[in-house]
DNA sequence: CCCTACTTGTGAAAACCGTCACAATCTAGA
DNA sequence: TCTAGATTGTGACGGTTTTCACAAGTAGGG
């Protein structure tokens, strides 16, 4: 068991098992690797080298305790504590996004919601007014907000993710097709819609032309 | 040179390729791998050996002509000639895809939405109508739809990805959160929003540990 | 024409990640 | 208590991806 160097495609993983788990919800029943394994599209020595890099949690012989490896996943993703987010862009894109069920009940709780059109400012959505971006960044350093969901067009969102990081949030979930430029101690996760189709057409292109 | 078992990482720094070179758009000048690396946060020499896999389209000494790989990379991506595609799912995902510009300006052409409500049903985005699931793999058979992109809940995800093949489509693009269950010759690329955020909280839980 | 400065393309080495195989361990049941 | 059946945890192996290093090729200047 080792702490460091966690591939990404194993935190990748992680989040899935820990779908699978909740999705067992009986008390006090067990699981094997296999049975893991069989929903998640991977293999059951895969799911057991995943958990080794964190512990041993199983019984040799009975498999998982369901409740008690879904704990320990929450934990280990971190998302056995709430997470205070900023959401920055009120367009379709953040629309979306602030609705999303799944979002909410898995403990990242909206705080505040950003826009730099006037027009926009002084809404309402729920019960969260959208600010100005004039104070921003005190304004997540006083909400304490720790991430922040980047849904602005490609023009301003590097000038908002310096920003973001001056006001102290740790973690960017960035929407916009930009590479951003910003200091290694604040984590990136890139969603890039362009790219996901264009690996799309690729495979597609590709299996067409070995025919 | 070899076209065979390109790797996913591959593509994906292709795609970001073509993003920078589109940024140059001056007609005539040249570009280093080198500087292709230094936008998009890899190394020069991962730049050259994407590229070998497709063939040599460098001058030594020189490097490449932008114009000329840009369009190889667009060659190489399927990107060179417009795809269809069909919405299924008209609620707040799907009008944030719909709408998003990047969208259409790459030649994703949007020909057909789909919605199982019936209140949606009839009603128009643009000059499309939300057509009914009932004869859905006809319709898009007819229409010729090559992609569909899935922004349903969970719940129909899979039964609409299984008429989607049925209908013929040749790639999905999921945004559901399960693993979709479908014939190998189509080609499933998942957008798991839960997943990206618990990346960013499991890489800052673990930077915090780490202190 | 030759020398210098530069950059590609690529085989080889290294690092990384997934798979395999099996000893270790556990439960149940006789 | 002992045996049979099951399943984990992990070291060793193999494949894949990245990095390295350099020969080969190009342009420009004198």
């Amino acid at each position: 068991m080792v702490r460091n160097k966690i591939p990404a495609s194993t935190v990748r993983r992680l989040s899935h098992y820990l779908r699978s788990l909740e999705g067992f919800a009986e008390e006090g029943g067990t699981v094997s690797s296999e049975e893991l394994a069989a929903r998640g599209q991977t293999t059951a020595a895969q799911v057991r080298k995943d958990l080794s890099h964190f512990g041993s949690f199983g019984k040799r012989g009975l498999g998982y305790q369901v409740d008690e490896l879904r704990d320990r996943l929450r934990q280990i993703l971190g998302v056995d504590r709430p997470w205070r987010v900023a959401l920055i862009g009120a367009g379709r894109v953040g629309l979306a996004l602030f609705e999303y069920p799944a979002f909410r009940s898995r403990g990242y709780e909206c705080v505040a919601i950003f826009d730099n059109d006037p027009e926009k400012v002084g809404q309402q959505w729920g019960d969260l007014p959208i600010h100005s971006v004039d104070d921003f960044e005190e304004t997540i350093r006083r909400l304490q907000v720790e991430l922040a969901i980047l849904a602005v067009p490609a023009a301003s969102a590097q000038e908002m993710a310096r920003r973001a990081v001056e006001g102290g949030v740790r973690g960017i979930l960035n929407f916009a097709p930009i590479r951003l430029n910003i200091p290694p101690s604040v984590t990136v996760e890139d969603v890039n819609l362009v790219m996901e189709l264009e690996a799309l057409s690729f495979a597609i292109t590709q299996s067409e032309r070995g025919e």
